[in-house]
DNA sequence: ACGTTTGTTTAGCATGAGAGAACAGGACCG
DNA sequence: CGGTCCTGTTCTCTCATGCTAAACAAACGT
């Protein structure tokens, strides 16, 4: 297929660099953005002179800022998506079930996106963001319902980077733990994301597709004992499995 | 200050302009993007490729689609917008006691965004979205509390553009509105926005400065009732007070 | 009032974005 | 099975264009 993700477009890789540089920096002038990014002060100017009339970025007196286009985006986008729809108030329910923090994850290429989250209390990942596959329990139970030909050449591809000390990073662990999460509809996450926080995930998968995953997830001193434990696993499954009637 | 939103940089607008067209279609291939936007293929290519490889779009199975990246970014943007962080818990509280759709509405530059809303029933406006501040009651709330100077810039420099027939279209009708709003705290809306949809809304100003305005919207025919509007209205206007405390 | 820092504008050159055609790879259909 | 269409991708060449550098303007703070 060729290598199809070459940046080619010089002019808008840097137009998106400084999208970034907003975003993290919450707005920025031209001169500490052009210090920062190693461009010239009129490059800056002028990218920002075209976000600001594509209505991408405003000048709030002085200093430029993101504009709230993208939650227009964003939401848009998210909205479209059948697996979220079908999920959204399911997710509700859940969150109030469990008294916990649930999502809705679904993947995106080698990533998990969080899509929806009630309950939230500083999650490690925000919405909208993205880990590994495989360095979290709804990933994971994505993963698990991928071939064995995807997962490897997933392995290959982008490799198992390490997010704590207790990320699986070695491909025989994940590939039998994959089997285990197969067999149970669940995954289980103790740290393997951050080293505080723990998860319970089970997969939304249709026609044998994995396209999404349900998660309740809590700080480590929260989501202690055996008890509470099968019970929300047993919550999160049948949630996943309503998700999944629904989609049919 | 010269004309700082000229689009010097094409090869962003073009990007862009491909990530709205994919937007609006919810993914495309490269032809049809190529003959819709009239613009070569191998262009569309490269600009696909770049947006790719920058992780705003993704190719599945053949078609282009955006990412949830915009998600993201729209997220928080909005998480940092000390306006959203005061009001998100009242505009729900707000939404339980009206039992109808509650909004927060934030000005950026000539137009009123809705960043937030519990209880959406296909509002005229999507979350993310916007509107001339003239064209609907949060916007009115928001422009009433502007000096006169920057009124009037406003309808020089952008004009007042209908939606409906009963949008408020002249200057001096306009000024004597936002007069009695600035009086009264509450903004009226019936229909000049989308023709069967109603409202009420009111300011939040804090050091004088209109950032903001809630609001709470029905159906025509949801709407209606002397005491409701009074009721509401009351509601309204007590939450932006709220919400002002909470800023200070 | 001055220097310092910001944003904006202007020239001019080298680069790189884009048009167009050729190439490749499936899907479909006879 | 071989054709004919579709796609998406690659190639080459060129002219436009995005970028640097330096000058300009404008707003601070001392």
């Amino acid at each position: 297929m060729g290598d199809t993700d070459t940046i080619t477009v010089q002019a808008t890789a840097t137009s998106l660099r400084i999208v970034e540089e907003l975003y993290e920096r919450d707005g920025a002038g031209v001169t500490e953005l052009a210090d920062a990014m190693d461009v010239s002060k009129s490059a800056v100017h002028n990218h920002l002179s075209t976000l600001c009339a594509l209505g991408y970025v405003t000048n709030v007196d002085g200093t430029y800022e993101l504009t709230h286009r993208f939650l227009r985006i964003g939401f848009g986008t998210r909205e479209r998506n059948p697996v979220y729809r079908a999920a959204q108030s399911e997710i509700r329910k859940l969150a109030r079930n469990t008294n916990a923090v649930a999502n809705l994850v679904v993947p995106e290429d080698a990533d998990a996106v969080y899509l929806h989250r009630i309950g939230a209390r500083n999650h490690p990942i925000p919405v909208g963001g993205s880990v590994r596959l495989h360095a979290a329990a709804a990933g994971k139970a994505i993963l698990a319902f991928r071939s064995t030909d995807a997962v490897d050449e997933y392995v290959e591809r982008h490799g198992l980077d390490r997010k704590t000390d207790r990320t699986v990073t070695d491909p025989e662990t994940l590939r039998s733990e994959l089997r285990s999460i197969r067999d149970r509809n669940i995954a289980f996450d103790r740290g393997e994301l951050d080293a505080n926080w723990q998860c319970v995930a089970s997969p939304i998968v249709v026609d044998g597709d994995p396209v999404g995953a349900v998660s309740v997830s809590g700080a480590a001193d929260e989501m202690q004992g055996k008890r509470l434990e099968e019970d929300t696993a047993g919550l999160v499954s049948s949630t996943a499995k309503t998700i999944e009637l629904e989609l049919l």
